[in-house]
RNA sequence: GGACAGGUGGGAGAGCGGUUAAAUCCAACAGACUGUAAAUCUGUCGUCCAUCGGGCUACGGUGGUUCGAAUCCACCCCUGUCCA
């Protein structure tokens, strides 16, 4: 193991608060494999990009000798972590919830190596929780406390709902961090007031504080929210590198600063020095790259400059099978999946966005030949080779 | 338990008997432009049939009043405020 201080100067890299400094410090210099735990929430199947920001922190725990113990929030989850939220969060039913647990550990383990994780559920402890025991913890902390937070504060505030069960939330989180006899926790920022219920929790019952550690929030593709799920504004670790890509490269000039100064694996220097255009590019890759792998980010790369850029045709190309000789062209575009209807495929083509084999046709009721490999297109990324059918 | 306010399209938020598929803003999509799927500008933005145009569904739910309802009435469900 490397000694303290230099564990300690690679863990505090990137991290927005530590709580407390010194704690951390003489944890590490225990000289045994801290437990590290980190919770996550599976009401939302996707991990994305804005979670890699913590998990990479976890990997690098990890890799510095420790145990990471991932809690899968499936009883908590059944509440609905206010943090954050200006909403009451929609409750899960429990299937939903395992089902996006199992697609959460899939994910995860892209980045996380197994020999330093375990995976615990924390239902192991929550379900069969007597009340008696629900209520000792709801004792160590105060309405007032709870009003502070201010997420809390402001949904009182604005008049909206605020249930009791999730004033629960952040006890049974901190409860967590007693079962698992944590001795670090991190979080996003916004898990602040959950992560430090967890000391309260530990030192009620006699059990040392863990240390707390925060890292910065990314914001989500609009710039404005943090990246969620629920906003849509994510990038998402499952989805095409193409579209990883793309994503990046959408996102506004502003933001791609803000991003490269989160995200470690992103080249700073050459995003600074840069022109923006250039510059994007870079991030890009290096996203994609981190997300999949060098050869999908260069291949995610041709892609981009190749269609979006040059207006060229992908490489590869879907087959669309039809037994028509002819059809109406907004018939074509709605059957083979270029419009969710066809009054969005007759608005498509009016607007000059579909074209076949390289011509534009603005006619919807045009009736075009099948001609077996001739190349719709719809917009700017749908793309589809046409064939008939025997 | 009582009094009051409110529930509108992906989100925010107007409308309060017809001219309202429902203002406006945001998001989304398309086109132009560009250094980009940035910015900017323009357009589109329920759905089905129809190349004019015409149906159908939609304003918490169910029933009702009316030639006609998101708009009025009744009951129900949900949310907030104040009082207890």
């Amino acid at each position: 193991m490397l000694s303290a201080d230099k564990q300690f100067e690679i863990l505090k890299s990137g991290c927005t608060e530590i709580i407390e400094e010194k704690e951390l410090k003489d944890k590490l210099a225990l000289d045994r494999p801290l437990n590290i735990k980190f919770g996550a929430d599976p009401s939302a199947p996707d991990i994305h990009l804005g979670h890699i920001v913590v998990l990479d922190k976890l990997r690098q725990f990890g890799e510095l000798g420790h145990k990471i113990k991932f809690i899968i929030g499936d009883f908590t989850a059944r509440i609905g972590d206010p943090s954050g939220r200006s909403k009451t969060r929609p409750v899960l039913s429990k299937e939903q919830i395992d089902e996006n647990s199992k697609t959460y550990q899939t994910q995860i383990f892209r980045i996380l190596d197994k020999k330093y994780t375990e995976v615990v559920y924390n239902s192991q402890w929550l379900e069969n929780m007597g009340l008696e025991e629900i209520l000792k913890l709801a004792a160590a902390n105060t309405v007032s406390r709870m009003l502070e937070r201010d997420d809390f504060k402001k949904r009182f505030k604005e008049n909206t709902p605020i249930r009791t069960s999730e004033f629960l939330y952040p006890l049974l989180q901190g409860y967590d961090s007693l079962r698992l006899k944590a001795d670090v926790e991190i979080g996003g920022n916004d898990q602040l007031f959950n992560l430090l219920m967890g000391r309260t929790i530990q030192s009620r019952y006699g059990q040392a504080p863990q240390a707390v550690m925060t890292l910065p929030l990314l914001n989500g593709l609009d710039g404005v929210m943090k990246m969620s799920k629920s906003y849509g504004n994510y990038i998402g670790l499952d989805e095409k590198t193409e579209d990883i890509y793309g994503k990046v490269m959408s996102v506004s000039d502003e933001l791609m600063y803000e991003w490269a100064e989160i995200l470690s694996f992103v080249d700073k220097d050459a995003v600074k020095s840069l022109n923006p255009r250039e510059a994007k590019a870079v991030m890009a890759h290096n996203i994609s790259e981190y997300i999949c792998s060098k050869a999908d980010a260069d291949r995610a790369r041709d892609h981009f400059e190749n269609v979006i850029v040059g207006k060229g045709v992908p490489e590869n190309v879907k087959d669309f099978f039809t037994a028509e000789a002819e059809m109406f062209l907004g018939d074509l575009v709605f059957a083979s999946g270029g419009a969710p209807s066809k009054t969005r495929a007759k608005q498509l083509i009016e607007q000059g966005a579909v074209s076949l084999s390289g011509e534009v046709i603005k006619d919807f009721r045009k009736k075009v030949k099948i001609e077996d490999g001739a190349l719709l297109k719809a917009g700017k990324r749908f793309f589809v080779r046409l064939r008939k059918e025997k």
